[in-house]
DNA sequence: CAAGATAGTGAGCCTCACTCACTATGAGGA
DNA sequence: TCCTCATAGTGAGTGAGGCTCACTATCTTG
């Protein structure tokens, strides 16, 4: 049986290797994880005021601003009026933003295609069991984590 | 079945919520996670050379001086001379720096036992076998999207 | 010994976070 | 109505972490 600390290892090392294909792959596309991450959002949403990105992808109001900034500069989105409310502006896609929204979701689903192809059916069940139950876990030590201080002393 | 779209997305939740909790951990003892990462890559190789250290983590020497040069204003680690080559410096460990690269590495272990505690033991078996699976498939499209990178340039 | 490689750093640039202070506007109560 | 307080967004300034380019000091090798 494989030892705990080395499956957490190579969890880690996934998450890496995951981090590392996504931005190539976004950086490709002329984006970073972040701006992407805003796209991901406002394609989830529709038009909306920055302040809802802001609570949407816990982040401060300023770092949105300059997210629409590049995204804007570079074409991917506009700032709308707000109608009923001058103070606030509405994000919205141009063409190009919303095919690149498109090409993201779909981008993803092909990964996920890509990754768990020919993957044994009870393996696969077993692996998002297994998902599940890490997320549990770290999810309770999120919620103890306040207390939980002495762990890296 | 659970969708494999919807399985990948929850291991992008995961990412995220390791990632959390590994950089909220670290912040509590002063730490970010390059500067931690170096330290491990340190505890595992003893005193070395920052060159070894940029190759180790692939990043430019240029980096891993500004990391050296905070972990150094914070106490975890010394420049000392390198015996034999006096361009060089070797990145050595303090007290400080050795005790929290122990702790470092007995919180990976705690956090592996608290993790995957409760999981029953073939579901652990299967969950490590489809790590392997998914970080096979993901070598192959980083091989497979090196050509194609070099390809659009 | 001259040439070329290598180790490290200064200078300068980018992204992405943060906070604080500020403007403009909206909304509600007296 | 008008005064107060809350809210949306941005300018200014900071810090970490990346990068490249140019440069010094030092090896290494032909």
């Amino acid at each position: 049986m494989r030892e705990r600390t080395g499956t957490l290892s190579q969890l880690l090392e996934l998450v890496w290797a995951l981090g590392e294909d996504m931005s190539g792959a976004l950086a490709r596309d002329g984006l970073t994880v972040s701006r992407a991450h805003l796209l991901w959002e406002l394609a989830a949403r529709g038009p909306v005021t920055q302040r809802v990105l802001a609570d949407a992808m816990n982040v401060s109001a300023r770092t949105i601003t300059g997210l629409v900034d590049g995204l804007a500069q570079t074409g991917f989105v506009t700032r709308e009026p707000h109608p009923g409310d001058r103070r606030a502006t509405l994000v919205t896609f141009t063409a190009k933003g919303s095919a690149m929204a498109e090409s993201m979701v779909s981008g993803h689903a092909q990964l996920a295609e890509f990754l768990f192809a020919g993957m044994p059916r009870p393996v696969y069940e077993a692996f998002a069991a297994g998902l599940d139950h890490v997320m549990e876990r770290l999810a309770e030590a999120g919620a103890a984590g306040k207390t939980e201080e002495a762990r890296s002393r």
